[in-house]
RNA sequence: GGGCAGUUACCGAAGCGGCCAAACGGGUCAGACUGUAAAUCUGAUGGCUUACGCCUUCCGUGGUUCAAAUCCACGACUGCCCA
C-alpha cells in the first residue's frame, strides 16, 4: 500500500483534515521517518456511525502517507465519560456494555482498515486503566498537573461556568486518564502523535504535557476540523436515527442514500476526507460538480466511495443500482418483478398473502403502518400522509381505498413509497 | 440543615379554575417549486375514528371543586441564595 513516505501534516492538510497541530516541526520529521499515530474512539455504541467514521478515514489517509495508525478503543475511559463537547454530565455507562461495545467497535475499525489494505493495531485502554491503583495514579500522574491548568481547558471550563450542570470529579479527571493513555502508548508502543477531532485538543495536549514532564519526551498532537451537519449538529447522528456502519443497523442502501442526500457544498467538502480518491480526482470532481450541480456528481461519487469503503464494492454497486432504478427516469411499472426483487434486496420488505392485500379496504393502511417497514407509526399518521398525498403505490400517488389486483407487479409485488425517498416492498404470496 | 424558585408535548417556552390536546418558536414529517440540492411558500405534528366524537396527557401521589396544567397537602428531582 505504502508508495513512499510523505509529510503527514501536508498530506492531511490537502484533504482539509488539519485544524491545529502542536508543532509544525512534525511535518518535516514525518517526511523522514515513520510516525506511529493513534486515535481514540469512545465506545458509546457497538458500532461506528457516519460521523465516527471520520477519524477512521483520517487514520487511512495517514497510513497512505506512509505512517502507522493505531486505533485505541476507550473501553476504560468509556467508564468515566469525556466531559468535552457536552453541556451536562453524562450518565455512567454500564461496565459490561462498555466492554462489549469496545470489543465490537475495535473489531469493526480493524476490519475497515484491513479491507482498505491497511494493517492497524487496535488496542483497548481498559487493558491498562482497569488495574491502576488510585494512590499510584495520584502520585505518578496527578502530581504532574495543577488543577488550575486543568480548569483552564475548554472542556472543563465551559462546564464550570454552567451553573446548571456543573461537572463531577469523575468527569473532571477524564483528561488525566486520556493523558495517561498517550504516555503509555508513547512509552510502550512508540506512538509520537495523537490525532482527534478539534474538541480533543485539550485532552491531547494534556498527554503531551505528561510525556514531557514525566519522561522528558517529545510528542505531537493534530486535530481535525469538527465535522458538522448543515444544521449545526453532530454529523451523521441526526435526530435519533444515526447512520450506522453495521449493515444490520443501517442497510448499505440506506448508507448510500445518506451520502447521496448531502447538500452540494457538503458533498464536495466530504470527498476529501471520506474517499481515498487521489487529490487531483477530487479536485476534478469538485470542478465538475460546481459546473453542473444538478447532476449530483459529488454526491454520487461520495456515496459510491464511502459505501464501498464500509460495505465493499459489491454492496456499493447494488445500492447504486437500486438507487438508479428508484430515482431514475423510468416508471416502476416498466420493470419486471425479477429486477424489482433484486433492487429491493436491501430495502425493507414483508410478505403477505394475496387475500390480505387485494380486497380488504384497510389493506393499504395495514401495509403502510406495518412496523417491519418503518414507514408510518400509526393509523393517524397514515391518514394524514394520505391526505397530504405522501403515499405512493408503484410510484403512483395512492388515493386510498382497496387495492385492486391489477396494482400488483406481475401479480406478486407491490412497491410502497412514503414521501420522496422511503421505499418498501411487499411480496404477495398465494392465498 | 434553612430560605426562595422551578418541573408543561421531541426541545425551548406560554398558560395560573371552565373557551386547553394545551399559544408561540425550533425541530421533525409531508406537499408545491427543484436537481433524490439549498432557499422559499403551504400544511401536519398525543391515540382511536370517514366523520360527529371518544380516550389518555401538563413531575408523582392524594385532596378541594359541578369543573384543575391551573388551588391545597405530602413526596421526588433541579436551580439560586444562606449555613
Amino acid at each position: 500500500m505504502t508508495t513512499g513516505r510523505r509529510d503527514l501534516v501536508a498530506a492531511l492538510r490537502e484533504r482539509g483534515l488539519v485544524h491545529q497541530v502542536t508543532d509544525e516541526g512534525l511535518g518535516a520529521l514525518s517526511a523522514g521517518e515513520e510516525i506511529r499515530a493513534y486515535n481514540g474512539f469512545d465506545p458509546t455504541a457497538p458500532s461506528l456511525h457516519a460521523g465516527s467514521l471520520y477519524p477512521v478515514m483520517v487514520m487511512a489517509h495517514l497510513a497512505r502517507a506512509g505512517h502507522r495508525p493505531v486505533a485505541l478503543v476507550g473501553g476504560g475511559t468509556g467508564l468515566i465519560g469525556d466531559p468535552g463537547g457536552r453541556d451536562s454530565e453524562r450518565p455512567l455507562m454500564d461496565a459490561d456494555l462498555a466492554r462489549e461495545n469496545a470489543r465490537a467497535m475495535g473489531r469493526q475499525i480493524g476490519g475497515l482498515l484491513r479491507n482498505a489494505g491497511i494493517e492497524a493495531e487496535v488496542l483497548d485502554n481498559r487493558d491498562w486503566l482497569e488495574g491502576i491503583r488510585l494512590v499510584d495514579f495520584l502520585r505518578d500522574i496527578g502530581k504532574h498537573f495543577t488543577v488550575n491548568w486543568m480548569m483552564a481547558k475548554d472542556s472543563v471550563r465551559t462546564r464550570l461556568e454552567d451553573r446548571e450542570g456543573g461537572i463531577s470529579f469523575t468527569e473532571f479527571s477524564y483528561m488525566l486518564l486520556q493523558a495517561y493513555d498517550f504516555w503509555r502508548l508513547w512509552k510502550d508502543r512508540g506512538c509520537r502523535l495523537q490525532t482527534g477531532a478539534s474538541d480533543q485538543w485539550g485532552n491531547i495536549t494534556a498527554g503531551i504535557e505528561l510525556i514531557r514532564r514525566r519522561s522528558g519526551g517529545e510528542a505531537f498532537g493534530l486535530t481535525c476540523p469538527l465535522l458538522l451537519a448543515p444544521d449545526g449538529r453532530k454529523f451523521g447522528k441526526s435526530a435519533g436515527n444515526a447512520v450506522w456502519l453495521d449493515p444490520a443497523l443501517t442497510s448499505p442502501y440506506r448508507f448510500y442514500q445518506f451520502w447521496m442526500n448531502q447538500e452540494d457544498g457538503q458533498a464536495a467538502a466530504l470527498l476529501g476526507p471520506y474517499t481515498l480518491l487521489p487529490l487531483e480526482e477530487v479536485a476534478a470532481l469538485r470542478a465538475e460538480a460546481a459546473a453542473a450541480p444538478e447532476r449530483r456528481i459529488a454526491q454520487r461519487r461520495l456515496a459510491a466511495e464511502a459505501t464501498a469503503f464500509v460495505h465493499g464494492r459489491d454492496a456499493a454497486a447494488r445500492a447504486e443500482r437500486a438507487s438508479r432504478v428508484l430515482f431514475g427516469e423510468g416508471s416502476i411499472r416498466d420493470l419486471d418483478a425479477a429486477t424489482l426483487e433484486e433492487v429491493f434486496a436491501e430495502v425493507p420488505g414483508i410478505e403477505r398473502p394475496f387475500s390480505a392485500v387485494v380486497g380488504p379496504p384497510t389493506a393499504l393502511r395495514d401495509l403502510f403502518t406495518d412496523p417491519a417497514l418503518g414507514l408510518l407509526q400509526s393509523s393517524g399518521e397514515f391518514r394524514r400522509a394520505l391526505e397530504q398525498g405522501a403515499l405512493y403505490l408503484n410510484g403512483e400517488r395512492a388515493a386510498g381505498g382497496a387495492i385492486p389486483a391489477e396494482a400488483l407487479v406481475e401479480g406478486r409485488l407491490l412497491v410502497l413509497r412514503r414521501g420522496k425517498k422511503d421505499y418498501a416492498l411487499v411480496r404477495v404470496t398465494a392465498g
